[in-house]
DNA sequence: TCCTTCTATGCAACTCGTTGCATAGACAAG
DNA sequence: CTTGTCTATGCAACGAGTTGCATAGAAGGA
């Protein structure tokens, strides 16, 4: 299971509340973890109960009062081992791709309203990670010096941004093959 | 859940057991989706209840026998209505991300065996992608004509193969980087 | 004034997915 | 002759992930 070590990796980079974290996970951890609130609260939980972390009561005047947590030196420790531990290259889950194919067995126009839906869906996300690059890493704003924490999110980064430009030009590829398809199907 | 709805598309391309279907999700399914025997037989247990699939008992001399599904009219029209439903664009779940970024509080070089590790079993399944490509799409043993089924068939492919081949990519990227950060880490 | 949104946390129920185990005959390699 | 692999199906338990709901004060817009 990742998203203890990512909740662990999170809290490293800077501690935080919940909330926090779930703010996080839409976004740069969701370049590649996603989490609701409920499943982090409950994580989070669970990993206070187990001494991974700890939490600081946090009052605030206009919002209301929030736990803070921070990696204890277990957690650091668990952290470590995982990351000496192989784990299984991961499995693609592609449902668009399940609708591809069955669109054998249905109308291949009808479909490429969603493919477009999606194409759009991503070329959102693609805009995001650039701004998010050129604010961070690339752009005249960004600072100078790049330690290696910095240098890492950088290349995960550049791995969404990878991912989200293949997977427009697939999604151009499969508009292609539909309205070639369509008129005789 | 797309699980029923692959399964769907799988025996109407061509009817088979759960067993035959379990094979097939580690082949040409798995390009876009992964599932294990037991949640197969599982599923197919409850689309049968539904009726959405009908089971026909084959009898076998050397090997046991089986049952073989299809799918009846209501199960097609479930999936015609899935395939006029919208789905929401998927969200990743990259492990090997979380590594990466962990790696800031660990050893970056210490990293790069697993890296070269998921590398190899990517190169791996581009092979294999490739191989399927040529044998059943472009290659001189390859069926000339092509119907709407096989030409979905073949997209979904070369979508596979633009995945692996952008992984292939990212992750010499990130070697590069692991190795750049190493000495000073 | 009312409606919505944001911050902040959480429970309960459910579905989905994984892991370990079990059965059982056929066949091939050592 | 024993061990391992392949075909073929399945149960039980657990862990991961989703969905719906609930609370509650502050802030801002219609």
């Amino acid at each position: 299971m990742a998203l203890e070590h990512a909740i662990l990796v999170s809290l490293l980079e800077q501690p935080g509340s919940g909330y926090e974290l779930a703010r996080r996970f839409e976004r740069s951890i969701g370049y590649f973890w996603t989490a609701t609130h409920q499943q982090i609260y409950r994580v989070l939980k669970r990993m206070e109960g187990e001494s991974w972390i700890d939490a600081r009561e946090v009052a605030q005047q206009t919002r209301p009062d929030k736990k803070e947590y921070s990696v204890t030196a277990l957690g650091r420790s668990v952290l470590t081992q995982w990351l000496h531990e192989p784990i299984a290259p991961e499995s693609v889950r592609h449902e668009l791709a399940v609708k591809i194919r069955g669109a054998a067995f249905d109308d291949p126009i009808a479909l490429i309203r969603e493919v477009e839906r999606h194409r759009q869906a991503h070329a959102d996300r693609l805009a995001r990670y650039l701004a998010g690059e050129r604010r961070d890493f690339t752009g005249p704003e960004a600072p100078a010096a790049h330690d290696a924490g910095q240098e890492l999110q950088h290349v995960v980064l550049r791995g969404g941004i990878a991912y989200e430009r293949m997977t427009l030009a697939w999604l151009d590829d499969v508009i292609a093959t539909l309205h070639r398809l369509g008129p005789q199907a």
